[in-house]
RNA sequence: GGCCACGUGGCGGAAUGGUUACGCAGAGGAUUGCAAAUCCUUCCAUCCCAGUUCGAUUCUGGGCGUGGCCUCCA
């Protein structure tokens, strides 16, 4: 479909008609995880939101105009520690989450980015642009760190709607004797005991948090680009300070034209936190749930808005996948989906929109013929919806059974020779033994069927 | 303290200057030995106050409330 998209842009706060810098050329850059620990839900949302966004892309500009990069931090303070509590060794952490994270993605059906570089591969990269913003009188060095000073980029808060005189009252902000003033960040700082370091100028040590996106921004997309997302916490001072660092190395009045931030998601109306102690990691739900079931529970709010985790959510999201699988046929080819059906996705992610489009295609498969299924599956299939088979979806349900098939059918029939004889009492019982079990009996046009709840 | 977002029926959740989606739950009915499933029908909402307007839930201002960011966080 080749109508105008929509998206709230971070930068001014508002919903603006995206236009591309090159319709041949879209570039978009993610934020993605860092590798210390496994993925949580929270972690997830980006992940799915974003995947949409790239399918939205491709679906208005073709496949091949649109980069996706979505970055893994692979070098980082908190790898450090993390392994140090694990006593492990950092690669051995970092591989083994690394690996972990792409096992969700795929669980979570998403699509795999056209490049997912990784910032250990690009410490060179990044001692480039530091030595550029020396050179350039942005950054200084002190004592082996080298520090960003934020008064000589006047566009600083822009993207977060802060003022430096705000951000000092605040002053909790990191004070350091090394820097200039408190607002300066670390571009560059050294490694101490056996922590992880890389040669550079300024002596043997390691980047600061912001700068991985920056460089490799920049070397996958170029000095500008299309859009960049992330969660909202990444707001400042992340996206704030890579701004500054891109913009001021590069030369440049623009880095991203777009900024795309999703809110956060609450376990129960409480902020999910370590400190509260109510991560729920994905794998977790790995073996209860389907990671459809998941990816739909995470779009079924507007992914501006937070969204609260619980049960019912679970629940409700895994009925309507339930009833929806009943008009399943496998496609050879996708069917067209009609615009007004894809219209809320391009209306800025609309997916709660979209949901309530498929309802109401849902409606017109199930009376309808194969091209009205067709349609319909297809549009699930767009938001990554479906698109495992009747059987897997099933087969899934089924591996949570206490029951054999032939235990179950069994019961049923000795249920349904107890109905003969006006027995139901004792058929009642059956009915709620293997209702107890997991098994679902329906009797239907003379006939006895069962399904795993 | 600074900045921002949000407040829609029992719940979740869109949209909109005039008739307020969609899903779940509820009610009634068909069906059933009873259920389940399915189908049909149906009830229920825009935080408060003022302003603009022929008309506001939607725009503006004020109030109240909730949440987020300002520090690691998706």
């Amino acid at each position: 479909m080749d109508k105008d998209i929509f998206l709230t842009n971070s930068l001014s706060n508002k919903k603006e008609k995206f236009v591309p810098i090159n319709e041949k050329k879209i570039g978009m850059y993610v934020c993605g995880p860092t590798v210390y620990d496994d993925p949580h839900i929270g972690n997830a949302r980006p992940l799915v939101v974003f995947d949409i966004l790239f399918r939205v892309l491709k679906c208005r500009y073709g496949k091949t105009p649109v980069t996706y990069v979505r970055n893994i931090t692979d070098v980082d303070d908190k790898i450090i520690k993390s392994a140090q509590e694990n006593n492990t060794f950092i690669s051995d952490l970092t591989r083994k989450i690394i690996k972990n994270f792409s096992e969700d993605c795929k669980f979570l059906n998403c699509e795999t980015p056209s490049e997912q570089p990784r910032a250990t591969d690009h410490i060179d990269l990044m001692i480039k642009m530091i030595s550029e913003l020396i050179k350039k009188d942005f950054a200084y060095e002190n004592k082996n760190h080298v520090y960003f000073q934020v008064n000589k980029f006047n566009d600083y808060g822009k993207l977060s709607n802060k003022k430096l005189e705000d951000l000092i009252a605040g002053s909790r902000v990191e004070i350091s004797e090394n820097k200039k003033s408190p607002e300066d960040f670390v571009l560059w700082k050294p490694s101490i005991k056996d922590e992880p370091f890389w040669e550079s100028p300024w002596g043997k040590g390691r980047p600061g948090w912001h700068l991985e996106c920056s460089a490799m921004s920049k070397k996958f997309l170029g000095k500008k680009f299309d859009i960049h997302g992330g969660g909202i916490d990444l707001l400042f001072p992340h996206h704030e300070n890579e701004i500054a660092q891109s913009r001021c190395a590069n030369d440049t009045e623009v880095f991203a034209n777009y900024w795309i931030h999703n809110a956060f998601i609450t376990i129960s109306n409480e902020k999910m936190a370590k400190s509260q102690g109510n991560i729920l990691k994905i794998k977790d739900f790995k073996d209860k749930i389907s990671g459809q079931v998941l990816r739909f529970a995470l779009i079924s709010s507007h992914y501006k808005q937070p969204l609260d985790w619980n049960d019912k959510l679970l629940d409700d999201c895994k009925n309507t996948i339930e009833k929806w699988y009943t008009v399943y046929l496998s496609l050879k080819t996708p069917s067209k989906i009609p615009d007004d059906i894809l219209l809320p996705l391009y209306d800025d992610l609309n997916t709660p929109g979209y949901i309530a489009n498929l309802h109401k295609l849902f409606d017109k498969a199930k009376n309808g013929n194969d091209n009205d299924k067709k349609i319909f599956i297809s549009a699930c299939n767009f938001i990554g919806i479906l698109k495992e088979t009747k059987t897997e979806w099933l087969n899934f349900k089924r591996k949570k059974s206490l029951m054999t098939d032939g235990d179950i059918f069994k019961k049923i029939e000795l249920r349904n020779k107890a109905r003969e004889n006006k027995d139901y009492k004792e058929a009642d019982k059956i009915r709620d033994e293997l209702s107890n079990k997991g098994v679902l009996i329906e009797d239907k046009d003379g006939k006895t069927s069962w399904k795993i709840k």
